[in-house]
DNA sequence: AAATGTTGCGGAACCGGTTCCGCAACACAA
DNA sequence: TTGTGTTGCGGAACCGGTTCCGCAACATTT
């Protein structure tokens, strides 16, 4: 298994080194070389050396992408994307990991700039300055998925329109005493866009909303639903900013004996799959994480090759209308 | 942004660039000298360039982790864990996904090699003579997590103690009529020893088992269900090889109107975290993924680093006993 | 004082590619 | 025949590190 080197193979064929290179990178080579070049290198089974190339070029086949965790759904579907579009333009991916921390993610883009990826795909939850400041200093074309910057390259989640069409469609159902359960603003796309698209729904409609604020954990949502199974206000509907509050609330609401959607409706948003054979199945608006991560592997190479494209894009979404909610006219 | 190297380092400092490479490798330096190149290393944030050291040394930092797919709990999670350790340990991961593809596994391993990692991790489904084959060309150490094999180390499961744990309690609550809905044999852990684990318990107090087989996918499992409901035998507890599968079987046994655990008991394996908060919560056994990949990852350093360790190891699991199973005396 | 050992350092080769430059061979137009 | 352009190819430098070798300076032993 030794490393068979440009040079065996010039030496095999009998021509120099600058020649076989010269044939592989597509360069001018006769009818003769070329062919002598080409059987040493299929009895060789020669593969050039990366670092080598790398080592020259200051570039690399590699895209990196930034997570700000591993285990999350979402995350887990969009990376699965972005990989398999990257193999089939043989590009390779390379998962960092900032386990939730702003700070990681600013170092982890000076540190795969130092890797000499390729570009960088960034699943964000904030933009700050730093970051800005460190992608501009990197060189290094930078896709911001989820999340929208004017300054950066992105493609985001409809959360406002997908909130808002799911919030209208639970308007014409008759439901005007809603309960909002959301995440704080610090994550724009979810504690804003999505918050602000429900909200504008109910509103245009008339509705009486009152606002909950939870975590991304489902088990601090469930004395949420504990609490609104106890009280006695006439609330027909709680709306969950994403599917893992949903399920807390679900949780909280059974632990009070309230059952849905007879004793009120519940939603959720995000799209995990299972949500589908949960009994009831929840209501839910679906994200294409999957294809938005090739999305975002297209897209990410399409700039390296300086191709133009607009700074914001839009993905798509699904209203799932299952049975956790309740029509009520 | 441009790169400093050695070179330049050495030119301020006005020494050779061996010494400073010296310097930067623990090699006999004057104190003088180590001083001025310390200051000018400080200065300008020199950082050597990885391609070149790797051109020469023909290793990384980097340790190759194979998985399957993406998209599993179990995968993601164990892939986090991994990553944790060996960042904290200096390491990089380099995650490639082989789709379940038995090919692409073999082809991952030569081309981890030919990217030289430092070490493999792989989470294998089944392990074939090219396997082997592929891991004796490559010479890099590789580990086998979540199965096992005679001539690979290995971080395995309990699979077979926690089945059969699981299925002697079951037993002592008196259940005696019990169907088991698996996956193929191709899958050595679950396929095999999973249910090598309950079958044994089961014979072992007499009980009467029927087999049915399934895939994976949640949705292979709904049918399953919905036949079970429909039959009129006095089957008391369905026990499926994954939370996925019993997650669809209780799916179909709602379609067929039958509730849980009133009715008939579903108990599910593997752990996933939500499993606690669904109406009911299900009985389950929860395998550490996550600390098993950090295990994983003190393994495999501990391989590189050339010391001896036992070729299987075992993770611990525990029992989730929760609402889905009825306790029948 | 001479012989020997130790330490610090510079020079050069090397890892495996890419690329620039220039020369030789040949074709074609003047 | 001379001049001009094109094509194919080899030599050498370069990318940024590591490592081997040898020399000079100094310390230690006899």
């Amino acid at each position: 298994m030794k490393q068979v080197t440009i040079n065996d193979i010039a030496k095999l064929a009998g021509v120099a080194k600058s020649t076989v290179s010269r044939y592989l990178n597509g360069g001018s080579v006769g009818q003769a070389t070329r062919q002598k070049i080409e059987r040493v290198i299929e009895e060789t089974n020669y593969e050039p050396n990366q670092f080598a190339q790398s080592l020259k070029s200051k570039q690399t086949k590699m895209i990196g992408v930034i997570v700000p965790r591993l285990d999350s759904y979402a995350a887990s579907r969009t990376i699965m994307g972005i990989d398999e579009r990257l193999t089939e333009r043989g590009y390779q991916m390379l998962v960092v990991n900032t386990a939730q921390q702003t700070e990681r993610e600013i170092e982890q883009l000076y540190n795969l700039a130092k890797q000499k990826v390729a570009g960088i795909i960034w699943l964000g939850t904030t933009v700050t300055e730093r970051h800005l400041q460190a992608i501009k200093d990197i060189q290094i074309p930078v896709l911001l998925l989820g999340q929208e910057h004017e300054h950066v390259h992105s493609l985001v989640y409809p959360d406002f329109d997908a909130a808002f069409a799911l919030g209208k469609q639970f308007m014409e159902w008759g439901h005007r005493d809603v309960l909002y359960v959301g995440v704080g603003p610090y994550d724009i796309a979810v504690g804003q866009a999505r918050r602000d698209g429900f909200l504008h729904a109910f509103k245009e409609a008339g509705a009486n909303v009152t606002t909950h604020t939870t975590t991304f954990k489902i088990e601090d949502a469930i004395p949420i639903g504990e609490r609104i199974a106890e009280a006695t206000d006439d609330a027909t509907l709680i709306v969950c900013a994403t599917d893992n509050i949903a399920l807390g609330v679900l949780k909280g609401l059974a632990n009070g004996g309230k059952s849905v959607p007879v004793d009120i409706s519940v939603s959720g948003f995000g799209g995990y799959d299972f949500t589908e054979v949960l009994h009831p199945s929840i209501t839910t608006v679906h994200l294409p994480y999957r294809r938005t991560g090739s999305r975002a592997a297209d897209m990410i190479i399409q700039l390296l090759s300086g191709e133009t494209i607009p700074m914001k894009t839009f993905t798509s979404f699904e209203l799932k209308l299952r049975e956790s909610v309740d029509i009520l006219k």
